[in-house]
DNA sequence: ATAAAGTATGGAGTAGACTCCATAGTCAAG
DNA sequence: CTTGACTATGGAGTCTACTCCATACTTTAT
């Protein structure tokens, strides 16, 4: 597909599709003769992946580690199940955090405003 | 206390504290008679939920929307009520976000990742 | 009394993550 | 064949969130 039918389907500007391609974080797209851009559905799927990650507080440099070993697995490899599984280790450790901070937020909502009722 | 302190307690650097007082993200802290900054018990709240916050996913700006509220709390104010319970909806969606995130990597790993080809 | 440690200030610099610009080649429609 | 939409490129600019000066005043230790 070409770039304004992945910028429309992943609301990822073309410029920071060619800052991603740029810094390594998404796969090198082909070019058609023209030179064109042509990107695949793995590239939605890298792009989801890192929008999802990101609004979680991952950097690009850890999705970047990431990324590859997602596109471009070796199913003989260990080390890859071992680098995925610490990133779902990572993963439930904000989970933990955020469950932290809501905690936090609803007792200062209790304490704060003890007659409000829930929602 | 004193910058030393609360560097020591929070291990937020001593120029992040000016810049977030510069910024308005912390209560300006008093100054005792040579000028030094004194810091609160308040601070250290605050500066405790600015990381976990932080760490989460949640900028500056969204966060200096919370903090006044929840350090100079109106308790006649419904408005309050409804921010915090903004941030705690944001946090459950962000909650969730990492859930499906960390099934997408499951599930990438059970399958023994495919290899997904182009268009 | 002098050094060392702690603090203050304005302002410059940095890293990460975009975002915009000027210029130019490509392609579909009229 | 010209216009306008689409794409490409290098490089500059922006914004966030720090981080690092250089300089100077205050307090503590020897």
């Amino acid at each position: 597909m070409n770039a304004k039918k992945i910028v429309e389907l992943t609301g990822v500007a073309k410029d920071t599709l060619r800052y991603y391609e740029n810094i390594g974080l998404i796969t090198t797209p082909k070019r058609s003769d023209n030179g064109y851009r042509i990107y695949t559905k793995g590239h939605l799927k890298e792009l989801k992946f890192i929008k999802m990650a990101q609004s979680v507080g991952f950097t690009l440099s850890t999705i970047k580690e990431a990324i590859p070993k997602l596109a471009n697995p070796d199913p003989s490899c260990p080390v890859l199940a071992r680098t995925i599984k610490d990133h779902i280790k990572a993963i439930d450790s904000k989970i933990a955090e955020l469950n932290q901070a809501k905690t936090t937020l609803i007792s200062w909502v209790e304490r704060t405003l003890p007659s409000d009722k829930q929602e």
